[in-house]
DNA sequence: ACTTGGCACTCGCTTCGGTGGAGTGCCAGA
DNA sequence: TCTGGCACTCCACCGAAGCGAGTGCCAAGT
């Protein structure tokens, strides 16, 4: 059938553009492919795939080079899932198994992902409002002021610190620490902010006013969510097309706002999001491509993770890369 | 006297150098500055302060272009510190006045320095050493396992989980709480680690577990220090000699270690350094500068602040920029 | 002892025409 | 529907030429 010649020609301009960084040409399609065609046939079907918007020409005798609209048929149709290999695999789990803390499993992520992808890679810390509230601290710093500290059962602390208009003494702090306990231990983190907030009517006094603080913190923290980048130093390979390109990423990287939009709902776990070139939603960005996936302990996404990188880019391994990590990721936050 | 002249050629030169980014002749600098000779007399000078080093020729006939030796001369004598304007000076203010906590302090510091200096900025999170024990708090997270925290009198709050041989009941647990904060409360860190010591061979089992737990708490990430970079997005204006300059510089601020290395030991408060080219420590790094200084609550600095940039940058106006943050974030830290 | 104007020279940057080659589109034949 | 052939297009590369900013040096002036 052509139709299904077409789809192999576009797959190899893809498969070699990535490679190459040059529009591909016909004749050194089919040499460097095992297509069982002639060059003039391989044409033919390049002007059809053109008029259909997935290739297009830089100039007029030159190359062909896949358009966003030919990626994301490639990514749709044409990418088979390769899995990593035995090694990868076993780099990805010892790289990722000597990690101590929270914040080391995260920036171990990153740096990982980044590495096997050679892109810039982003993790979102773990969302919080998966996660349940492990207990709730209160420590006298001077009498008063008060630390507040709340520890969730992702591992994540919280702490503010509090002046209070009275002064508390030990047996009131007490009394009010384990009345928050009581109150908010073991909760979800929208169920504690309900919880949390009908302590205004009941206890009224410092009790109100360590409940509106860790109501704050908790929703606070919960749209500010915490992002970690890496491999800034993969951007140095676009060389050409600076300004257009690079800039508004770096800035892009810097703004969390803006990457948080960039990583978009967290997709569910196991499936690898693509957005390609102006699909996203920032302008600036238009000649990259975001590759997300969600992660997290259970089959609910907890939170997303992914890389940033050109249009240009090889999307099957990227795609493996993304998904082998987030999946290991998500083995280590379940035991832990 | 020809000597003051030469020294005003020097700085004419570095500063049209650094505005135009272009090699600069002889006739340009007598009409863009008021010097008060002719273009060949400058010509004679400028072969003089090339003849010693300060200056040097890209190609034969064309303009000079400083040296480091020259931008270091050009620092040391030329350079008279401009105050910022009351304008720049409320602008500091109300950005860093709006911080709630210490995390909001320095990231908003960042962003401000790489703002005012459009270069790339680095601020290091206040030191532990100087810092004091506020509290120690021991929660049971299950039987077997503890959470400790330790609060500093700067704010920062470390914890980590325990795992314990035997369980621990309550009242053992207020004991031991109240056993580490008589012994570590209101000490210094230093102070602190020794006291701590003491205890594993006063009060073995439990106890010594957590005083470990604390000590290599304090004393790791006594070296393993934060660190906050922004404007990174700066780079884009380097333009030119990309790969070069710009994808060390990338790694390196992804490289914490080596960051720490580039701000060096943190030089008395007040004082501003600046390390010109290849005199930092990283080599990949010789065409950069780094200007830094200390900052912190009393007159010894408790960390170091600064930003990294092309050897080809306004130092004068760098250097205020620092300064001036350095000093407002020491004002808050007293205050907070 | 400096400074200055003049002058010849250097050399990088730009422009321009020419050429080679990769690649295309189309057509006629299998 | 595929293929080989052919004319055409146009980018990328190359070398020559001209321009111009800038230099170094020298002889004369202050």
């Amino acid at each position: 059938m052509q139709e299904e010649r077409r789809l192999a020609v576009l797959r190899a301009i893809v498969e070699d553009y990535v490679a190459t960084e040059e529009p591909v040409g016909s004749k050194a399609l089919v040499e460097r492919h095992g297509l069982n065609v002639s060059p003039a046939t391989v044409r033919n079907d390049m002007a059809a795939l053109e008029d259909e918007g997935y290739l297009a020409q830089p100039h007029t005798s030159a190359g062909r080079v896949p358009t966003d609209k030919g990626y994301r048929l490639f990514v749709d149709r044409l990418t088979t899932v390769k899995p990593m290999s035995g090694a990868e695999k076993r780099a990805i789990s010892t790289f990722l198994d000597g990690a101590v803390d929270l914040d080391d499993v995260v920036s171990r992520s990153v740096r990982l992902l980044s590495q096997l992808t050679r892109q810039v890679a982003v993790v979102q810390y773990p969302t919080l409002s998966r996660s349940t509230v492990r207990h709730v601290e209160l420590v006298a710093l001077a009498p008063e002021r008060l630390l507040v500290v709340l520890i969730l059962s992702t591992g994540r602390v919280e702490q503010r610190v509090l002046e209070l208009e009275t002064p508390l003494d030990e047996t009131a702090l007490v009394d009010l620490r384990s009345l928050l306990n009581r109150t908010a231990t073991g909760e979800s983190i929208s169920e504690a902010i309900i919880a949390l907030g009908a302590l205004s009517t009941t206890h009224p006094g410092p009790a109100t006013a360590v409940a509106d603080l860790l109501v704050e913190a908790m929703s606070d923290h919960r749209s500010h969510e915490r992002l970690v980048v890496g491999g800034a130093a993969n951007l140095a390979r676009y060389g050409d097309s600076f300004d257009s390109a690079v800039r508004p990423l770096l800035e892009a990287l810097e703004e969390h706002v803006v990457l948080l939009r960039l990583l978009g709902e967290a997709s569910q776990s196991g499936m690898v999001t693509v957005r390609i070139g102006a699909e996203g939603p920032v302008q600036e960005l238009s000649s990259t491509s975001v590759v997300t996936t969600g992660y997290g302990p259970d089959a609910h996404a907890l939170a997303t993770l992914g890389i940033v990188g050109p249009t240009r880019m090889d999307y099957p391994g990227t795609m493996a890369a993304v998904r082998a990590v987030a999946r290991y990721l998500s083995r280590i936050l379940d035991e832990g």
